[in-house]
DNA sequence: TATATATGAAACCTTTTGGTTTCGCAAGTG
DNA sequence: CACTTGCGAAACCAAAAGGTTTCATATATA
């Protein structure tokens, strides 16, 4: 349980999954079926997007319906985001301008001095 | 080469160097000063991410400094942001409409009809 | 030149992943 | 009730991940 949302968003397979049941939520029979892997292999996926809290799974009778939960996804958002100043900026123009800082303040280390 | 974004940011480690050299190129060593782990270690997580094309790695003399290529995560943000939609709405009233539409039309599959 | 620094890479290890088969069970159906 | 469907879980596997130690090499420096 709580799994990390990145890792969970790693593997391809749990993404088409996710795309599958985003706007439509499906039985774990009706999202094993879309890939050549064993059902038993998809329900492991699907219980790693569980563990991330991407998906729930609801019993209606002898069906679990998956549904997705995208919100979740706000922390791969935030993440992503707080660097998007820097693409998109002219990068280049910026990078000059970044490796002017670094070459007036050498005194930090890192990158050592000559 | 050409390694999985999603997959190079899955690793917590991989996310902290990224951060670290965002605004601030450092080499090989001052990255892996700042983990616990050993230097092969930090090293291998910088190839995983130079082979996903988020870090460039220039010699400079006998340092190698390791520069963030941000750009990179843009795929990243186009996967996640195509379902905001999901998330930033009232999504209960959301989830109605969509229940809604499920319930009409039961022909495609998917969710075996009663 | 001898020594210290900064890396790259190989060999090896343990745990985690992603899959497969197989078996059991609950809920509908004929 | 017997049978089919839809799942969940266990046992088992090979490959990939994430680490470690060790060793070789290139570049500065005293």
């Amino acid at each position: 349980m709580q799994r990390d949302v990145f890792q969970a968003i790693a593997d391809p397979t749990r993404r088409e999954i996710l795309g599958m049941i985003a706007y439509r939520s499906l039985n774990v029979n009706a999202v094993s079926g879309h890939f050549d892997i064993t059902r038993a292999a998809v329900y492991k996926h699907l219980k790693i997007l569980r563990e991330a809290g991407l998906v729930e799974i609801k019993q209606a009778g002898r069906e679990r319906i998956c549904h997705a939960k995208m919100q979740k996804l706000e922390v791969v958002s935030d993440w992503v985001e707080q660097y998007r100043k820097l693409w998109n900026q002219k990068l280049d123009s910026l990078e000059a301008y970044l490796d002017k800082l670094q070459n007036s303040g050498k005194t930090k280390g890192g990158i050592s001095d000559k």
